[in-house]
This record gives structure tokens, sequence and C-alpha cells, in this order.
DNA sequence: CCATTCTTTGCAACAATATTGCAAATTAGG
DNA sequence: CCTAATTTGCAATATTGTTGCAAAGAATGG
């Protein structure tokens, strides 16, 4: 898939056939996925220590994000533009469902500043809301 | 301590000692904590197991909440007030700072609304804003 | 297209974290 | 105190995450 490659080269990692896969297990889900959902799409077919350490590249260097999560099982989605290494613009809400527990980016819905009291400084910000999807409602 | 065993009851759960000595951790610390610092709290007096299932029941019955986190390590903190089985009022803003790692309730920081996409419906929302705290700037 | 260099991968070993069943201990309530 | 119901600890097991190192693969310059 041509949208995997290009991707690669913008962010300059060099292109392999494990970083391929799991950018392509991105580009066909629009969710964001954990660790062992990646696993299962790639049909185990990578180890899981490759797997571990691509998808922190990936975090460094701005291909993905991190939604954080109650359940021990980080997810990750894409990032859609604008993220730099070390530098995520990804403020939009996340949503998870609590019926087919998709974890779903709603990237046109910004999470609204918050007055912070006196002397606490934001770097980041994440916001998740919990419900019905509107697939499941 | 009194108040301890005051939560306890008001939520109807028998008083046990590990019961007690894990509620006292949290009214002890001001910080949500995560459940490996449970256990060096309680000493390691406890078996790993009875932590878990402690702070399982704990959640459902509404006497703390889970902070979502990236690191696969969720924290929990004691409920305010107005927690009931099942659902949980604590619409308050989470604090991770960056430098001495703590996790703030930002108690009187209100979660403000957000209008989400035709057909989501909200039943819970988290907002988890990463800094440096008022101590370590 | 080849050779060299640097990066990435897989394996192995290990560490940490989480889950379940069951018997023994403890608690609540009369 | 006695009984029934709940909670705990242990053991066994499963899942998840980490590190070092040698081999395989990718990028680069000629």
């Amino acid at each position: 898939m041509q949208e995997a490659l290009t991707i690669l080269k913008k962010h300059k990692l060099s292109v392999t056939e494990a970083r391929m896969a799991v950018l392509n297990v991105f580009t066909d889900n629009e969710e964001a996925l954990s660790h062992s959902e990646i696993e299962n799409h790639t049909s185990g077919f990578f180890d899981r220590v490759t797997l571990y350490r691509t998808l922190q590249t990936f975090v460094e260097k701005g291909l993905i994000h991190q939604i954080p999560t109650t359940d021990n099982s980080v997810r990750y989605a894409l990032c859609k533009e604008h993220c730099e290494e070390g530098h995520h613009h990804d403020e939009h809400v996340h949503f998870v469902c609590n019926d087919c527990n998709r974890t779903i980016c709603l990237d046109h819905v910004i999470i609204p500043k918050v007055r912070l009291p006196k002397g606490f400084q934001t770097s980041q910000v994440d916001m998740i809301v919990k419900g019905t999807c509107d697939e499941c409602k």
C-alpha cells in the first residue's frame, strides 16, 4: 500500500516489513488499537518484541499517539497531521464504546481548554468519553 | 482510623483488615495511586490477589475511581462523595506531573461539557492533563 | 549493482503483572 | 457463641513487558 510508505518516508524511518505491516493495520482500521489487537491483525507474523519496539518508535516519531485506558491496555491511533517528534497535536476527544468496545478518534471534537489552579503548567491534555457509539445506540 | 470504618459501613461492605488498610492508604495520601504503590504502602502485608480484589470491589461499590494512563498502570483515587455503585460522579480533572510523577485530583476543576457527533451518548468522561505541578515548577 | 555501515529483527531468558479455583480463615448477624 | 456467608491466601497458570545479543535486512556511496 502506498500510504504506509509515504508516512514512513515523511518521518525519515527506514522501510521494513514490520513497520509497513503495522502501519497498514492502522490505515485499514479507523479505531484505536491495543498491542494485542495489533498482534492479532498481523497474524502473529512478527515477534512480540518487534511490535513493542515498532510502536515505541512510532510514538516517539509522531506517527501514532497513545490513548490512556483504565484497563491496562493502552491504545494507539494514527496521527492525522501536525504531529511532530516528541510533541503531539492530537487534541481531539477519544470515545470508548461500552458496547462494541471500540475506541474512536473524534477528530473534529476539540478538547476545550481548562483553567488550572495557580502553578500548574500544561504540556498535554487527554479527554476520554465513554458511552454508546453511533453504531451501537 | 475512624474515617475508613465510616466509609466501609456507608457502602455496606464488611470490615476486614485488608480493606481498612487499603482505605487508610488512600486517606493518608492525597494522590492517586497505582496497584504497586498501594502494595508498597501496605508493606506487602497482604497477598497481591487480595489487593486486586479489594480494589475491584472498591471501584464497583464507588469508594474509589480509576484514572486512565498511557503506561499500563491504572491509578486509583478516593471518591469524594456522590459516587454511587456503578456510577461515578467524579467529573474533575486529573493532573499528572511529568517531574514528580504524582497524579493529583483537581477536585475543583470541573470537566467542561463537549458536544459529540450525532448518535454518541455519554456515560462518563475523563480528562487527564499532563505537565508540571505547582510544587515542581 | 555491489560492498560497507548502520539499523532492525528474532530469539532466549527473564521480570512483572494479572487471573482463577479452592480450602482455610474471618466477618456479620442472630 | 454459633452458623452462614464472605473474604483471604496459596498455588498454579496466563498474560504482558523488558533486555542483551547475534543474525538479517535496509540505506548509502561509489
